[in-house]
DNA sequence: CCAGGGTTAGCATGTTCATGCGGCGCGAGC
DNA sequence: GCTCGCGCCGCATGAACATGCTAACCCTGG
């Protein structure tokens, strides 16, 4: 019963079969140690397990909350544990919440058992195991993205502090205040930003900052 | 000499020995052939190979241009060659670019051959291979991202398209030209924006609509 | 020492914005 | 029908902004 020495596994997953099929597998294979398995987020977050687990496998689709909104609460509520998506789910909005939200790795249900108990592992020692297929969504979004431009270079630290004000609601007196200068000098940087970006206004200033990853 | 049905491979690195060592190990491994070896960006892109090479392994660090600043031009010589980045080099940044610009993998040079070729392989039908260094940082980039927030279900399209004109730096003449209503209309768009959006400025509604990916 | 460049600052002017108020037409539903 | 919401439009006012001009202050290099 005990963990021992075993790499800890807790499991979240609604489909009864499912569930005990991962469980059996986890159990049955050295090394490793299902130490619980729960069939929905809100059960997982109010029950913690006896031992703190290495891993935590989610599923995508669960009752009531998904595993992809909650992996920050699992994140928080298991100090310490890996949370690793383990789902048929293939969305890739699915896949960027999830990994936006801390999630160590995203692998696919169909992964053969030793493959998977090789992610499990991965993910335990600080990896980032993906499915094939998940790897090449990633890739490809980042290829709908923008090159970051590269002309952080030519904007200094105030300018760019600055900029975050600009981006965060502040006009040219409360930036000032917040930087301990005057309204005239917030102007002089102003003008300095604009023409850097080669623009004429606050918000296509801040637009083209935030595109180019200056904030 | 001829690659016959074998995995056609070209290879830019600037180090010779490296370079005739990757060739070697190619060659000689049954199903890959090496057609083509180049010691920088600029010879592969003015001297193409006999036969259009299915994988080109790009290193990132190249005399004159860098591998991660040229991917999109090799991609746009070779067409329907994938390119997978090949090198020692771990940097974040250099990562990001490669892949915004369409490399398919990213793999480091302490690579195993035999999982090398694994990684040519899997980059060449259209699998995105990644050494679990670059996939970690990967994963973590995603996690200093803010979650895509949900409520562009609010936004309605009109005020979508009005915002990315404000992004790009309209006022609110131009983007009433641009839109074919009164500036008066583009006020009560502006208006509606504000309230969804909970801000009051231009500057902080262009801010909020990217990081939420609005625009 | 002085020249030149970057930083901070001030001021003035015309423009644009934020926001409160009101009005017209049109389709949905009572 | 009639009201209600909503997309569209108009006006007005005080605030914020964009931009041109000027200048003190510090560096750093000649």
């Amino acid at each position: 019963m005990s963990a021992g020495d075993r790499l800890r596994v807790a499991l979240v997953e609604d489909d009864r079969r499912t569930r005990e099929a991962f469980r059996v597998l986890i159990d049955g294979s050295p090394g490793f140690a299902c130490v619980a398995a729960y069939g929905s987020l809100e059960e997982a977050l109010h029950v913690p397990p006896h031992e703190p687990p290495d891993v935590v496998l989610l599923d995508i689709k669960l009752p009531g909350m998904w595993g992809s909104e909650g992996v920050d609460l699992v994140a928080k509520r298991f100090v310490g544990s890996k949370v690793l998506m383990l789902t048929a789910f293939e969305d890739e909005s699915r896949i960027v919440e999830s990994l936006c939200k801390g999630a160590a790795g995203y692998i696919l249900k169909d992964t053969p058992p030793a493959r998977l108990l090789e992610y499990i592992r991965e993910a335990a020692s600080g990896g980032a195991p993906m499915s094939p297929e998940v790897a090449r969504k990633v890739v490809a979004l980042f290829s709908t993205l923008a090159v970051p431009q590269r002309l952080d270079c030519e904007v200094k630290p105030q300018e760019a502090r600055l900029l975050a004000l600009l981006a965060d609601g502040y006009g040219y007196q409360g930036a000032a205040e917040e930087m301990g200068v005057s309204v005239n000098t917030v102007r002089s940087y102003v003008r300095s930003i604009y023409e850097k970006l080669q623009v004429h206004s606050k918000s296509e200033a801040v637009s083209k900052a935030l595109r180019a990853g200056l904030i």
